[in-house]
DNA sequence: GTAGGGTCTGTAGCAACTACAGGATCAAGG
DNA sequence: CCTTGATCCTGTAGTTGCTACAGACCCTAC
């Protein structure tokens, strides 16, 4: 006979994290901030997890591969929560963290452009002189 | 008569901030870590800085603008303080840290991807179902 | 019954800052 | 000379998104 045993699906943890590539800690972790909820507990204080759990942890790992912030993954779980949430809403949520996306490769694509354009002039040598430090020290380059 | 005045350049933190557009608590951290040196101090424990420091300070803030660590800041520094470096050396930590920035790059540029075609496909109106959210939960989306 | 895993909690660490609190000190005006 | 307000000092805690312990408990199979 099986004790603590309340239905086929029900996973400990390390189950949820192998299932989900999720790694252990991490779950504990957005059980802590309130992004997945504290699961049921059996008699000794371990913690059981249905299908549920699995669904809305794909969701937050979802979310976090897309670089949403825990913030607005919590935006997006608190209006499927409420369970009357329109796809305008969502897709306002997505816009704006569309825009962040696009302004972060905009900056790193500047940050490209100098870096690429100046270690292009470097020579390699074993000289001192070096475009990146010229760049870094704000030496105007040798004209 | 000035007292405490060791010379015409001797700056106070406040002053080194402005001059460099550097946050005051950013320079104090950066001396905690030993990017910047301890500079030397008055009578009564404050800080004075001279033109080594401004030089120093600006150096860090420009690789921090191209988004070198910290750490890589250090290796530079080191390289610079040791006096006898080469262009070939400086050239290798730039073209490494050049290689994580457009892998960086390139990894928003995938989430770009998806999430604007994903949102390009929200109708935005009233209605619960939303491309996004089925990205999301992974349901497929209706074909 | 015991060995080995798994689980529990709390805490500390990472990067790179930022922001206080609570006190000392300085610079200028009266 | 004294007050006032700005600046300085230190130490510590907060941020984001985890990850990694330590030390105790528990559970299962042999």
């Amino acid at each position: 006979m099986e004790r603590d045993h309340a239905g086929a699906s029900e996973l400990r943890r390390s189950d949820l994290a192998r299932r989900t590539g999720c790694n252990l800690e991490t779950i504990r972790y957005y059980e802590s901030v309130g992004l997945m909820p504290d699961p049921p507990r059996s008699a000794s204080g371990h913690r059981r997890y249905g299908p549920a759990h699995v669904e809305r942890l794909n969701f937050v790992m979802r979310g976090r591969e897309l670089g949403f912030t825990m913030e607005e993954i919590r935006g997006l779980l608190s209006l499927v929560d409420r369970g009357s949430h329109t796809c305008a809403e969502v897709e306002e949520l997505g816009r704006h963290h569309l825009e962040v996306v696009q302004a972060k490769i905009r900056h790193l694509q500047a940050i490209e452009a100098v870096l690429s354009e100046t270690i292009s002039r470097c020579t390699g040598g074993s000289a001192p002189d070096c475009p990146l430090l010229d760049v870094l020290t704000d030496r105007p380059a040798v004209s």
